[in-house]
DNA sequence: ATTCCCTCTGCAATCGATTGTATAGGCTCT
DNA sequence: AGAGCCTATACAATCGATTGCAGAGGGAAT
């Protein structure tokens, strides 16, 4: 048998208790509607809500006015380092507008992300946040245009007008190489992220750019694309360029999972760092302060791209505004990974 | 002007297409009620509605049937590298039985986490994983006690019958402490977590009882309860004992980020680690392998954690099953945290 | 005093799916 | 052949909040 589940508090019964009709406790607690209602009525009804702890029924709600307070968000992995903390500042400043967060985690595959697209739709969210699009056709997106559902995208970039929140990618692996350059490196080798995200993209432009600007050479086959964002598969990566790339002293890693498996690769092959060679990251993630030795990386602002993000869905939502994309800037930190070259190693080959 | 958003399609009319009624079009794709519609027209809406990519309306559906499909987690912070993990299991099993995830995010706030469970409840959540709950008149609890919300506690016990799943915080505490007694040591104080959390109290007592197991005395002082689980924390407690237990060759911590915090406050002492000191933590977080020195811990199986509360929540969704608590058991992962005593120090006092 | 307007409240329809009840039609059994 | 039963379908009410529309009442203006 189940318990007498204690009906709870619905429109009708605060009506009753505050001698009106529904559709004027309705406007009473709505403050758009409010000035519909004669003051001393409205705070009758306001008193009788609170006294008997009511609150609307968020499915009437939903249906009636199509709207469900409810944002949906994708991400590829909610354990992830990078998003974790985005999703966490991205769901308290909804919290404070009255939305709540709809997490999905289709990890890495697009097919499964447009199939929780379709469910989130059906749930009624009132906007999405992507965290999983690829740069082309991407499928999810698709899925939301296709629905006229607000977008924003979180720290990857898809073309075509979709607003989007991003570090500065390509500024920031600038930093690194810049730094890298500043303490004498000249062969410097690339372990770059997937190609078909925007941060694999953009950062292996960014790193190519600097080389080109600081008038380096970066031979063919230094730059080695992980196929994922982890850590075996920057030691992969690490592997191939460490034997490939005579005298490399240097590796800037598209991410800090990358680099940690080029800590991986090197040790594989007898290298110290940073004496022998030098290995940057990108993202900064929690706790790459602690390794050994600490991890010379790329900040970039996770909680302000969330509540940005945030701010961006909920001007979309509410003004239907067509804000563009809002590139923030990432800052170097220097820690131990890093330092001069190995002597003999600083004159250009 | 808004966009003319494609109204999507509803059960009506998928009924049309195939030419029967609403009602008849429900039954036909609801697996419980097909049997009471003729075989070749279930098939017929069936193909009707994938024809016309029907999905019914989740709002439409919770009003009438009192479910959502949705559950919803209060999480101490949705980065939190312990509780990241276990929401991840937690979401993908639910997601295979049709439920979404909504996780909300109070802090250590207490009223916040009862308030959230107020609005949780007016979107008619189909029950509550909880990862917030205090050991004594938790309000959360009690919320979803006056609402009759199938519940279950996660990484947190609360006594009375509430059904949770938890790792075995005194074992685990133990396997630490015989380890650190194994290597040798004597004199072992404790970086106790907060006092009105189970894992803080059952921590302690594991490590209390394995210490009186293995004869030693635990000198009062000798345990000092950190405000929070925290890197900073850790510190401030693990430099109070430093300060006052003269002689201590160990400290086993009640969490990873105590310990790092432990690790900090041991070099400002001056103390190497292992070779003047040992550590010990508690979790086997993400990462730990990688600090300096590598951090020995308890691992606590968090994936399954997440998959059993799910399980265990589901059960009481659909049956009403009472399940009681589940206690998995935790390893020692053996890391370079922890060694033999200094010379001399091997002897009791 | 009559008309008009304006403010406030009530009425009823609506959103979309589910489900208890009624009924039409076909079948079996005698 | 007729009665009765059973299966498959349709009808209509319902969940709870919102909102267009109508109308009551009061005040102002002529």
């Amino acid at each position: 048998m189940t318990t007498p589940i204690p009906r709870s508090i619905n429109l009708r019964q605060v009506a009753e208790e505050a001698g009106v009709h529904p559709s004027t406790a309705s406007r009473a607690l709505n403050s758009a509607t409010r000035h519909l209602v004669a003051a001393p009525v409205a705070e009758r009804v306001q008193e009788a809500a609170a006294r008997l702890g009511y609150r609307p029924d968020a499915a009437a709600m939903s249906l009636r006015t199509g709207r469900s307070r409810l944002v949906g968000a994708l991400v590829p992995g909610i354990a992830n380092p990078v998003f974790a903390p985005i999703l966490a500042a991205a769901a308290a400043a909804l919290s404070a507008d009255g939305h709540a967060l709809l997490v999905a985690d289709p990890g890495d595959d697009p097919e499964q992300a447009a199939e929780f697209v379709a469910e989130l739709a059906a749930r009624r969210v009132d906007g999405l946040l992507l965290a999983t699009v690829s740069l082309r056709d991407d499928p999810a997106l698709a899925a939301c245009r296709l629905r006229g559902l607000p977008t924003v995208l979180v720290n990857r970039s898809g073309g075509e007008g979709v607003p989007a929140v991003v570090s500065d990618n390509r500024g920031g692996m600038a930093l690194a190489v810049e730094h890298l350059v500043g303490l004498g490196h000249r062969r410097i080798a690339h372990v770059g992220g997937p190609a078909p995200l925007s941060t694999g993209l953009l950062r292996r432009e960014g790193f190519e750019r600097a080389m080109a600007a600081a008038g380096l050479d970066v031979p063919p086959g230094w730059i080695e694309a992980a196929t994922a964002y982890g850590r075996a598969e920057g030691e992969a990566a690490a592997t191939l360029l460490l034997a490939r790339c005579s005298g490399v002293t240097a590796l800037a890693c598209a991410n800090d999972l990358l680099a940690l498996g080029a800590y991986d690769a090197c040790r594989r092959a007898g290298l110290r760092i940073p004496a022998d060679i030098s290995v940057t990251g990108h993202n900064d993630m929690p706790m790459v302060d602690l390794i050994e030795p600490p991890l010379t990386t790329i900040r970039i602002p996770h909680e302000r791209m969330g509540r940005e993000a945030a701010r961006l869905l909920l001007e979309r939502i509410h003004r239907g505004a067509e804000g563009g994309t809002l590139v923030l800037a990432s800052g170097l930190v220097r820690r131990g990974s890093s330092g001069p070259p190995p002597d003999g190693m600083t004159a250009t080959a």
